[in-house]
DNA sequence: TTTTCTGCAAAGGGTTTGCATCGGT
DNA sequence: ACCGATGCAAACCCTTTGCAGAAAA
């Protein structure tokens, strides 16, 4: 099944490209670092390296069956790439990864883009966020 | 005149510290690396190290007088800041750094968190951008 | 003089690479 | 069997830190 994917993209279907490829489907975080994945197929017992887990996802990221994201924090962490585009909230709190998409904003990234004489290639927009406080009871 | 703001930061006026304000200041990039900085100082035979250009802007940062950016390629840049919050789209041929403000992007943002019960404390907006092709002769 | 700052070199954290071996095809 | 992929360790890049000497206050 995505065996295919992983020919299509010109590699050889391994047992750590496979690996890191279940690992980044089924894990319920959906926002993984090298690090992470490395850990989590470790303590699965499956004999990776950290450095393939490395290359591997730079693989998947030029084939474009993932997409590298650097927050702030130093490591970038790799989604699967489902599809549709989105940005990212970061929960300062807990570090959770939270998805959105806002048309207008992508509207008015272009428009702002073009107004200088550019067009839109890449963008990053991470929202860096805390749980709203309680109402105070009024 | 910039003294006291190293002063009222709680920093001994030093040499090092000056230059590279007046660095920040003067540069016609408003958006430098630390090797950047250092690199010029180091030209203008100003004996400084690379680790006091860390160090220095660091303590910039904690006290306010500059910003600092982590864009795509590695490495941070910092800038002073003059005061009003702006994004920033970077070209991908030249590497020029643009300032922008979106007032409705701003706000956008902010629904945005807040309907999923969050608000805002940070957030990065960057822009990869190339130049529009001119209009084909039409 | 006291305290902070500096330069240097070494350490650090995340990521990449060289190389001999291993494993898909 | 062939050629690409792996694991390990070393290398890398940017940034930070330890320390003895230097410079503000």
């Amino acid at each position: 099944m995505e065996s295919s994917d992983l020919r299509n993209a010109g590699l050889k279907v391994t047992l750590p490209r496979l690996k890191i490829l279940e690992m980044l489907e089924n894990s319920e975080a959906r926002h993984l670092s090298a690090e992470d994945i490395y850990r989590r197929l470790i303590d699965l017992n499956e004999d990776v390296g950290l450095a393939t887990v490395y290359r591997v996802l730079t693989q998947f990221e030029s084939a474009g069956l993932v997409q590298r994201h650097n927050f702030e924090g130093g490591h970038a962490v790799f989604e699967l790439d489902r599809g549709p585009h989105h940005d990212h909230m970061v929960r300062l709190d807990t570090g959770e990864v939270i998805e959105f998409f806002s048309e207008e904003i992508e509207k008015l990234q272009q428009t702002i883009a073009a107004k200088h004489g550019f067009i839109v290639e890449e963008h990053s927009l991470v929202l860096y966020v805390r749980p709203k406080p309680k109402a105070a009871h009024s």
